[in-house]
DNA sequence: ACCTGAACACCGTTCAAGT
DNA sequence: ACCTGAACACCGTTCAAGT
């Protein structure tokens, strides 16, 4: 036992066991905290050490956004492609909740990564195989945009709105307090309606789940609709 | 002239004069530049100087955001719920491109600012005037997302993924280099497809335009079929 | 070969002081 | 009342040095 934490301790720094502490740092105290400084502390090593394995911050949150990638589910064989793209849709999704920092990562680097490239290559794939043109399945791509990497892209957080700090954040309530009802009556209304919505609910406020997979089906069932009339560029149905 | 020039210069710093600057300054040198030391620099002015008119950064940013979204043309009377919706987003999403910081600022702050509020108060309300009950306007407004501000969510941008740097960023080429095309085939072929559309690209590359309105009519004609079919949560059509 | 310490040019923000 | 300067606790990163 101390001979293994001995050898741990004196075994070389490496790139992989630093981009597990990068991941875990940022899955743990958020991507805010995870700084070159903090994360050599959690290796047990001067800062600059990390610099012989990863040539700068940058390109260490792109290493992190492929591992985060590559936990995405590969598609599932024999299905058709609007269940493969589903599924692999929501499997992304699970992995972006393990780690919620990605999607702020992957939004604020402009260059794709290769693991990325790899990914969505592999969807288009999924369409180019379901018969989808060339044509259709590069505008498909981009109506999906981020989503098709499990974002939800919500504007902010509907759950914990309520105040200007956290004081209403350990128990949101789908209900507005009276002054914001007043100045917002519509938002205040649909936030009842999702607080009174059927058994989809579990705790307060929407489901999230739901939510996603409403959107991902309303885009999907647009797709195939287009996909089975035959959509080009040249020829838009009304 | 110069008594102005000197009545400017000796006017006490207001926080209208520190959010239209922080705005220029970011507009013109990007986010990564929007320090409370340049934009106390800009304003010719300590950096604590600034503290008294705005709390924090994370506040100038809210207040930024506000002057963003105040941007967004107010409903076009007398259209149906759809054409109202599509024109005030696209709007949005032209106040968007004149700042191109405030994608990322938005998605960065966690807490909405009253201005998007406002917003998207105004933009429940044309559902429910068009007849939507407040639950299928609940999920639309989730399903629209931050594409109801004009965000485009593009996971990367396609013109200028083909090197690792700035080399290729002069002439951005739908055609990508011969080792990323063999390795991405699926991606290179859809951005051929992409370059030899028909009219609608102009330069070269995909019309981001004509991908945003894409995106944006497959979500709004589904949505439309959806309350047609007078949808609600118990109740889906397949 | 691999790691370190001191240093540089930055941050946001607090605090006591100037006028 | 309004602004400032010095300071604190941070950043990412370079460079020359240690072992």
């Amino acid at each position: 036992m101390v001979d293994q934490a001995e050898t741990l301790r004196r075994t070389p720094l490496s790139r992989d066991r630093i981009l597990r502490a990068a991941v875990a740092l940022a899955d743990a105290a958020g991507i805010e905290s995870l700084s070159m400084r903090n994360l050599a502390q959690d290796l047990g090593v001067a800062p600059m050490a990390l610099y012989k394995h990863v040539s700068n911050k940058d390109e260490l949150l792109d290493a992190m956004i492929d591992l985060v990638v590559a936990e995405i589910d590969p598609p599932a064989p024999g299905a058709g492609w609007k269940q493969s793209v589903r599924g692999r849709i929501l499997s992304a999704r699970q992995a972006l909740r393990r780690h919620p920092w990605a999607p702020l990562a992957v939004e604020s680097r402009n260059m794709a990564t290769p693991g990325l490239l790899a990914y969505l290559d592999s969807v288009v794939g999924t369409l180019r195989a379901g018969g989808f043109s060339a044509d259709l399945a590069h505008h498909v791509m981009h109506a999906m945009g981020s989503r098709v990497l499990g974002f939800s892209q919500e504007l902010f957080d509907t759950a914990r709105d309520t105040g200007r700090s956290g004081a209403a954040a350990d128990q949101p309530s789908a209900d507005m307090p009276p002054e914001m009802a007043a100045r917002f009556p519509h938002l205040a209304e649909i936030a009842r309606a999702a607080a009174h919505d059927d058994g989809s609910v579990v705790g307060p406020g929407c489901d999230d789940q739901f939510e996603f997979e409403f959107a991902l089906d309303l885009l999907l069932d647009g797709v195939e609709r287009l996909h089975r009339q035959g959509w080009t560029s040249a020829h838009r149905p009304g």
